[in-house]
DNA sequence: TGGGCTATGTATAAAAG
DNA sequence: TCTTTTATACATAGCCC
């Protein structure tokens, strides 16, 4: 429609395709109101733009709630009980996450290191040494800093100490 | 449009609304194909007519579920009840727990410290010395145990030391 | 209920401001 | 980039089958 006709498929210009999406979304918009009101319909019209802004439409009352109901009703999809069951599994996978880096904490701390073979042991003394050759090296770089740059100079600051003032 | 003009409220004669509902519906499910296609739009549309009979589309590449968790981040309300809202809050409180310590991991193992001050330096070099006094001391505790208890003991293991054997 | 058929009103692509 | 304009394509109300 318009000055030419164009055919469906992405839009390749990206301005071209911001400015359709602009006009064909209140178009659909007011078609899903229309639609509505006319015919009695109940409609859920979600649209996320490529920019990521969110429009909606309900029909008159009703909510997203009411229609997704009716769809879980209508289609024999259940839409709640997979989503229940993605969001365990995600918890599942990020307890694990939290529960091994818990134990290499402990272990980087000295803490139940018991259940640890020799080997093991090695491992985590390098990496304790490699962690406290770093800390240090960098603590005598801020110990540098402390000494070259004199309370009062600008470039001074008692936050990067720690201290209180 | 068409052959006269009409305003929108409700059809009072019952079979022209049924026939401009299908019209409609069909126009609108064409309408939301291609607002998709062409501009990339991500569109959920789900309508029932008065008949109870449900129309959907939704963009492809993606399903309902997405949708709606798109649609309760860009919204803030939450469409799921109270128990999918506490998931999401064990969720929350997961990836923080997890961010802390893989923060927390990276620091012991002397990565990412540039930010840290002269007074969160020293806590982590006490903190290191503290594992690594601790680890040393169980290595050497598992040093002498391997002394004592030659090869071919009963209590002897090879796993406890690592080994392949 | 569903599919043609127009005449007509709308939506909108492209251009212009 | 946004709005406005305009020519054109599209959607559809009313009608018939």
């Amino acid at each position: 429609m318009g000055r030419g006709k164009i055919e469906i498929k992405r839009i390749e210009n990206s301005s071209n395709r911001q400015v359709t999406y602009s006009k064909r979304k209140n178009g659909i918009l007011k078609k899903a109101k229309e639609i509505s009101v006319l015919c009695d319909a109940q409609v859920s019209l979600i649209i996320f733009g490529v920019s990521g802004k969110m429009h909606e439409y309900i029909s008159p009352y009703t909510t997203l709630i009411d229609v997704l109901d009716r769809y879980q009703r209508a289609s024999g999809k259940t839409l709640w009980d997979a989503k229940h069951e993605n969001l365990s599994n995600e918890i599942d996978r990020l307890k694990k996450e939290n529960d091994s880096m818990q134990i290499e904490l402990r272990h980087l701390k000295g803490e139940d290191i018991t259940s640890l073979n020799y080997k093991e042991l090695m491992a985590l003394e390098d990496a304790l040494e490699n962690g406290l050759s770093g800390v240090r090296e960098k603590k005598m770089e801020v110990h540098r800093m402390f000494k070259r740059n004199v309370r009062g100079s600008r470039f001074f600051h008692w936050k990067d100490f720690g201290g209180a003032k």
